[in-house]
DNA sequence: CCGGCTGTAACAGAGGCTGTTACAGCGAAC
DNA sequence: GTTCGCTGTAACAGCCTCTGTTACAGCCGG
């Protein structure tokens, strides 16, 4: 267990949701994205309960519950998805304050800071480029041969 | 303790390290440059260390031992800290692998890879754009008035 | 040889992430 | 209104990372 795989799998759901819509199929349920990413129903309901919280999916309570796309998957790019799992600040500044006695310690905060937000800026520039759309597109592209034309149903029922 | 601050803590280091070269101190040990960063000094010989591996600071053993820049702080960018001290890759894809049987899941890991490369990318372009140097401007830009004209010594020893 | 500092192992505490179980709540369908 | 399936969320365990700390062997200039 390294990193943090949170976008990955909020990724991987809403590429797989934008792959059943393709198909007609509007709502999927919990369970049925958990056995594409191959983890746990309640992972993938804390992860899609992310993204509803931002306005990227809706959800469907009652019988026939699930999960549904809020926009086309061509207008949610990975930069929504990465604001809407991703809290912390990419490089984190000193755990407990530096000796403000020392020039470098008084004056290094405030500059990191600037710094940093200059990087953040280019990481947020970045994702933002790409979109579901384009994920799901990379996707099949590279299974398409095999796969989406014997008309193989998108992943387990 | 949230995110990772070695970025922070090696960028630290340096800057003080380049703000002590400019005043004539060629040698600093790890329990001065701690004393800035208000760590532990073996904190600093594990960020260091790894610095030195990378080949951006050398050190010297015996009586007088200590750190020492490798290189002119201006040939020092964020970058070369960034990749001397984080191993991680920026976002990790599925800790177990997804549903094969699923297109999504079979193709999404190389597809993902190709765009997270993509912003690691965009990261590193962004990193390189600051040297040392530039933190160190910025650094004592904040604090000049304050204490670098009282000729104030940079930090306890 | 001495003394001071590095290099590194070992360990503890805190906290994050994933995975899991359990259960209350909601609402469409009947 | 009842039922039933799914959501929402709490709670917990296991694992891992990071920081901080102690301890100690190794190195080398004087």
């Amino acid at each position: 267990m390294a990193a943090n795989s949170r976008l990955t799998i909020a990724v991987h759901a809403l590429t797989w949701m934008a792959l059943a819509e393709r198909r007609g199929r509007q709502v999927l349920t919990s369970e049925q994205v958990a056995a594409s990413v191959r983890t746990n129903p309640v992972v993938v309901r804390r992860s899609l309960g992310q993204l509803r919280q931002a306005g990227l999916v809706t959800v469907r309570h009652g019988v026939g519950a699930g999960w549904s796309l809020a926009r086309p998957p061509d207008e949610i790019t990975l930069l929504d998805v990465y604001a809407a799992v991703e809290r912390e600040p990419l490089f984190a500044l000193h755990h407990s304050e530096p000796n403000l006695a020392c020039p470098v310690g008084r004056g290094i905060r405030p500059a990191l800071g600037r710094f940093y937000g200059d990087v953040d800026q280019a990481l947020r520039r970045e994702l933002a480029r790409t979109s579901i759309t384009d994920v799901l597109d990379e996707t099949v592209t590279d299974v398409r041969d095999e796969t989406l034309e014997t008309g193989q149903e998108p992943g387990l029922e």
